[in-house]
DNA sequence: TAGGCATCTATTGAATACAGTATTCTTATA
DNA sequence: TATAAGAATACTGTATTCAATAGATGCCTA
């Protein structure tokens, strides 16, 4: 029988790395919070050299802004940056979804379509966390699917950079039947092996990805207004 | 009057990541040569902590693969990594150049002229390092018309990725005539305000390009093979 | 009381030390 | 002679230590 391939236990470096990353997608820290080295490194249990190296990482795809003096904080997002950030997916993402569409396979149709089904589930559930973790799922099977690592990569960067997506953003009902609504008719033009047809729905679902998102900063912001003037 | 900004030494680790890109992409090293920190702190006279960190960045952005059993090394390029990176190419250039020629502004194409002739210049003297410094001028000012910030990076990430671009690559006559003649039609495109003209011009050139660089790896590779057999 | 200077603290940048592991070379035995 | 075991080596991952610098605080003087 074949054994298992034993997967040697992850480096810190890599742990405190992912740790940080769904820390700040999960928008646990607040924009311009500082993020000190120390901080981190006695919260998490580790030495310094780990950190150092995760924020180096974490800076270089965006999710952190370096300071003047060194250290890092969190950079808030502006409206115009929500533009261009969006700009780029609108450029990518149904892109992606064609070739998806062009180079389908049985195994991520499945795949894509048990991911909707989970988020289905979730939802009647009101387990948000698992929801979004399935619809993660779902895009990773798409773009994998693309056969363009490349392109795939620049997607996963360039969706980091909208940290503040916590879970709560998309909690309401409306905004989630919509979201898989619009999944749904991507697998369905990937299905039918329609490029055109997977690239328009994916452009419906940015579309409402970044309305919820905007809304969410605009609210956000008023939030946060107050605490300026301290 | 406006004073200058006055600038903090580089960090080592900042000098060493530029020392290493720059290397690396003048195809100082050969592909599938693994690079050991230790062998990079004694040549550059550094300890290990910087070179981990810049070696660390410059994995990230795809210049170096990471190894199994830790370590990196230079990866070598195959057909259809060029092809995966030429379609994102494909997709993000022709769309910045449009976005130039639309947000067009006088400072700007000033410089792209001025980019121009200073590789007319170069191309008569003979100066392949100025040429390809120039060359890449023209690039960083078109992108950075473009207005987008996260598509400029996004760009000169993935462009990073060939970066057995030697300057020899590029060194014929005719080559280089073709790429500056492409660069003008892109000018002419942003002057005139044409998106359409812009994109069509790059795509043009990306073609070029990308030809150029096919030809390259085929007859390195054909050089490397011998070698293989060892 | 206000401004300048010195000191003290917090934090990063860099170097070194230590531990664990993979690879390679050597040696002994079948 | 070939193979396998064991030792030596090389390298990475992590921690700790040292150095430098910026910012803050408090004191002293005009």
């Amino acid at each position: 029988m074949p054994i298992e391939a034993l997967q040697r236990p992850l480096s810190l470096r890599q742990q405190v790395y992912e740790r940080l990353r769904t820390a700040l997608r999960a928008g646990e820290y607040r924009p311009n919070q500082r993020l000190t080295e120390i901080g981190i490194a006695d919260a998490l249990g580790v030495s310094r050299t780990p950190v150092r190296e995760a924020l180096g990482l974490l800076s270089r795809e965006g999710l952190l802004s370096p300071m003047p003096h060194g250290g890092f904080k969190v950079p808030d997002l502006q409206v115009d940056d929500l533009n261009d950030i969006f700009e780029l997916r609108y450029l990518l993402e149904p892109y992606a979804a064609g070739l998806a569409a062009r180079n389908a396979y049985h195994e991520g149709v499945t795949g894509m379509h048990v991911a909707i089904q989970t988020e289905k589930q979730c939802l009647i559930d009101s387990d948000n966390i698992a929801f979004v973790q399935a619809s993660q799922d779902f895009r990773n099977r798409l773009f994998s699917m693309a056969g363009n690592r490349r392109l795939a990569s620049a997607i996963s960067q360039i969706e980091g950079h909208v940290q503040f997506i916590r879970t709560e953003t998309f909690d309401d009902w409306k905004t989630r039947t919509v979201l898989i609504a619009s999944q749904e008719r991507i697998l369905e033009g990937v299905r039918l092996r329609s490029a055109e047809e997977a690239a328009k729905a994916m452009r419906a679902l940015l579309t409402t990805t970044k309305n919820t998102l905007l809304a969410a900063l605009q609210q956000y912001n008023a939030d946060a207004a107050p605490e300026a003037h301290f």
